[in-house]
DNA sequence: ACCTGAACACCGTTCAAGT
DNA sequence: ACCTGAACACCGTTCAAGT
């Protein structure tokens, strides 16, 4: 039911999981689904879990730059698979068991190579921050390819005045339009600069 | 009208902004307000460019890093204020002339501080990140202060075998039941950490 | 130019009744 | 243990009719 639930979820937006729909695709009516979960956000509960589990732990066994990478990797990944569950990882009131196992395993991952408890929170906070931030950004784009950046950033330009606004047009003449020109690949930079500034902060950190 | 929905969904959430409650409160039946925005998608187009004129634009007279900070802190706290806006600044087909004007702003900002506009673009590109996910997760977590975050971990806690998420349990204990602790307090932490590594990755830029 | 009643096609959820 | 019809209190939106 979980199964069926993110897949229409994932198909049609999140906007249009109803239990009526939900339960016309199990072949049984509304009311039905009450059998099985207390009420929808309970559903939905049970939804995000599935999504946390599908996120790869990281690997242990090398070092933990390449283990927070990884993993911040695998999270963006699941994240665009299932744009509709972006905004709700982090504010299941009852976190699930591979909620709570995903966010030990990555503290423990960051505890084990010799980071702080202290260092540890800020550092598991602002890549989360970045991995949950960018995927927002990226998965709710008007456009997705440079054709349609290029269909969409066109008909704007068209609207401005000349000259309205300068730096807009440069950045989409300059970049957006450009053929080839793709948001997403643009994931791994942010995500290297963040990991440069954690490691710098954790050498401040071991040599006070 | 805009002004009503805004303080609406600022009190009552999102999903109790509803065409009949919004109506309610303006002493008009629901139908009225379509003399006034095609539909509601169209109206929380219109909210959303009331949102984006509430951040400061980047202060001109300043180097880059201190208007970068103080724009990425000024719409930290305006997203806090309307934290049902956060998922939605991005998602606009149309956007408003205030959106426009912003990004416009910030942009044209870097760029007259010397950033090429590949730099710029990724600069700006992370800092949103980090912002809309940090306030993404501050704003849903299930608790806000230091006694909020005593009871809802102490409960789950209490759930736990013993030893089963030990190092959430450790940070639990160390960090967040800790007296005066506020995870909003942290943002500024990992903005810091992202302007070094800009400012670094303009230098190898400049440089080149 | 603005407002409204009636209507349509939807929601989540409860409950008593069925197998 | 699972399913369902009927019902309730809601949605967004259209349209013809009113001032």
């Amino acid at each position: 039911m979980l199964r069926a639930a993110i897949s229409l979820a994932d198909r049609d937006g999140i906007e249009s999981l109803s239990m009526r729909n939900l339960g016309g695709k199990l072949g049984v009516k509304a009311m039905s689904l009450y059998n099985h979960v207390r009420n929808k956000e309970d559903m939905l509960d049970g939804m995000i879990d599935v999504i946390f589990s599908e996120i790869d732990l990281p690997p242990s066994g090398v070092d933990w730059r390449t283990a927070m990478r990884q993993r911040a990797i695998s999270a963006h990944r699941v994240l665009l698979r299932h744009p509709w569950a972006n905004g709700l990882m982090e504010s299941r009131t009852s976190p699930g068991p591979a909620n709570l196992r995903h966010h030990d395993a990555v503290l423990g991952s960051l505890r084990g190579a010799g980071f702080s408890v202290e260092v540890a929170a800020r550092a598991y906070s602002i890549l989360d921050s970045y991995v949950y931030g960018f995927t927002l950004t990226e998965s709710t784009l008007p456009f997705s390819n440079s054709e349609e950046a290029k269909e969409v950033a066109g008909n704007l330009l068209e609207g401005f005045r000349p000259g309205e606004y300068p730096h807009l047009a440069e950045m989409a003449v300059d970049r957006a339009m450009k053929p080839g020109y793709s948001y997403g690949d643009e994931f791994d930079y942010g995500l290297d600069l963040i990991l440069d500034g954690i490691l710098r902060a954790r050498s401040d950190d071991t040599k006070r």
